[in-house]
DNA sequence: GCCAACGTTGGC
DNA sequence: GCCAACGTTGGC
């Protein structure tokens, strides 16, 4: 299976690349939208390449990259009243329901590998013909997960060295 | 803070 | 199954 791309949108005063570069390694939690879902659970593999997009804030740009260390299992946040991406939906009062074993959500692991020397923002991309077919600069596309093109993520990573 | 885009919910 | 209302995302 060849190697694939994507990228994932972070407000970085919740989580920013510091606090990954920090950390390290990270889960991914609290995706609630089924396409970005089905991205996490079924077609992230070890070892693809994970753009880290900072989102509201300024400049919104690429910040760096991290890589995919281990693939999807369940988002334990779904099942936690006391956490912020608590699904009522998916909550098991039991702890041995069905729902914690077929649980809705998912996410990967991800592992940071570099913070660029030049961000590349939102306004960068959108004026390098090279990047017009991307998914993050295509009309009201709100997704937090996100595949990227092998030419996309070379020439992203190219701009912020 | 505004608002367009769009996903989800719920009444029918 | 339709669709209006509502909530969220995220750029500006």
């Amino acid at each position: 299976m060849a190697k694939k791309y994507w990228l994932v949108k972070s407000e970085p005063a919740v989580f920013s690349i510091d606090d990954l570069e920090k950390c390290t390694t990270t889960y991914w939690d609290g995706v609630r939208n089924y396409q970005a879902r089905n991205f996490i659970r079924d077609e992230m593999k070890k070892g693809d390449g994970v753009l880290f997009y900072h989102s509201s804030t300024e400049p919104n740009a690429v910040v760096g990259y991290c890589e995919v260390v281990k693939e999807s299992y369940p988002d334990h946040t779904q099942f936690d009243p006391d956490n912020p991406h608590f699904d009522p939906k998916a909550d098991p009062t039991r702890l041995d329901s069905a729902k914690r074993a077929n649980p809705t959500w998912f996410m990967v692991d991800i592992k940071f590998v570099k913070k660029f020397k030049y961000p590349v923002t939102l306004a960068d991309i959108k004026s390098n013909q090279k990047l017009k077919k991307m998914r993050l600069v295509q009309r009201g596309n709100r997704l937090s997960v996100m595949p990227v093109e092998k030419n996309e993520w070379e020439e992203i990573l190219r701009m912020g060295k």
